[in-house]
DNA sequence: GACTCATTTAACCGGATGGTACATTTTAAT
DNA sequence: ATTAAAATGTACCATCCGGTTAAATGAGTC
């Protein structure tokens, strides 16, 4: 999204030519996910979101149609774009503990690296996933996430370091409760139980503790 | 809060009094909690937290000044609710390993008993905790959560069953991550997952799974 | 170089929404 | 009974805000 944005950038300032669709509709994308994220659906402001695009508010209606559908269309933008970043993590050639502790760790670092997307989701679970149910791009690599999971742990079950009886989901389960829970509710736990935690030793123990526990979890 | 919510009607239904300043605010109060829970600071409307009310919009703003206001005090109002079900919880006579589990198990029960809450917790780390930070009724009982488990967690490292150079908050950190993360993105979750975890059984499964993953956590 | 369609601009609208002015009633104190 | 303060009812307002109308501009096509 943002490499996007920034090309069209270049593009507009080289060439001067006015009409360049996907630019613009790439440019108000990235626009109003930054301000959901920020605001939610409804603290949000078409007027502002509008303000902070290249171009007005009239194009976005004339593009996506409502406020709805593009706030559907900037989550669905915000899980494509996080999903490119859990390709390419090769765990196959490690053993079993090795790699579901990289994978935990992996995790934990990719959730913190993406605060505005988990805020996005934070707020889409407030609407009950309804604007993601309504989404067509959803059930595809989030699939891959457990069978990635599900390759280690078989491995694992095989060389009798882990326990039998597990499922992948819920071993996925744990470990996006962690990481997920590290950034969506760092203000409230913060301030609840200060700041030790999320400073960057306090999170160098988390992420370690995070894969202690999943490995913890699963061990035999 | 619903409890005095009720006793409030009672008593005006009883006595056909009209003035009664406490039981207008609990009841203005209980209905902001829900409304604000469902749609957020910015989606909650004031006219309609008003008619679910049993008095007028302007008694709102007559003890509770503005919609922030009002929204905060009903966090406030939220957390020490929420508190109350946290004490009378026995556990100083059990083993380490079997009172930890208890504890781990109980707080998952918790917090599935208090949905309104957790949207009201997600709603706030939205807000960046910045209302929770105003609140001058924030810093006490929470500590206490910290404490027991502190107690519990002494006493394993004594006997051996419990690993050393852990911290309490640490401990409370995973068990919370869990119990919270199970409540607040079931909706996204079983959108992308299914939902075999969130039915009857998979919530046992899940409760057994959070004691298993603290334990796993923390054991020697 | 006229025609057509996609794209863009600028001004505008009507209802929703947070908040208030003002009069009135109730309660407690004297 | 009188009075002052607290509590409440009614009607209203100014602004915000999602969305639109209507007309103009650019680009590819023949």
């Amino acid at each position: 999204m943002t490499r996007q944005k920034a090309e069209a950038g270049q593009t507009e300032t080289k060439s001067g030519w006015k009409q360049n669709p996907e630019a613009v509709k790439a440019d108000i994308l990235a626009v109003a996910l930054a301000e959901f994220s920020r605001n939610g659906l409804s603290g949000a402001r078409m007027d502002e979101i509008a303000a902070k695009t290249r171009t007005s508010k009239r194009m976005i209606y004339y593009y996506f149609g409502s406020k709805e559908e593009l706030y559907q269309k900037a989550l669905e933008a915000a899980y494509a774009e996080v999903r490119k970043g859990e390709e390419a993590l090769a765990l196959s050639h490690l053993a079993p503990v090795e790699a579901l502790g990289r994978l935990a760790e992996f995790t934990f670092d990719h959730h913190r690296r993406n605060p505005d997307f988990i805020r996005l989701v934070m707020i889409e679970n407030i609407h009950d996933g309804k604007y993601l149910e309504q989404s067509e791009t959803i059930g595809s690599l989030n699939q891959a996430a457990i069978r990635n999971i599900a390759e280690i742990y078989e491995r694992g079950v095989r060389d009798g370091v882990f326990r039998k009886g597990l499922s992948p989901l819920r071993i996925h389960w744990i470990i996006s409760a962690i990481s997920f829970f590290n950034v969506s509710n760092q203000a409230t736990f913060s301030l609840l139980f200060g700041k030790q935690l999320f400073g960057e030793a306090g999170q160098e123990l988390a992420r370690q503790d995070a894969r202690e526990a999943v490995l913890g979890f699963v061990r035999a």
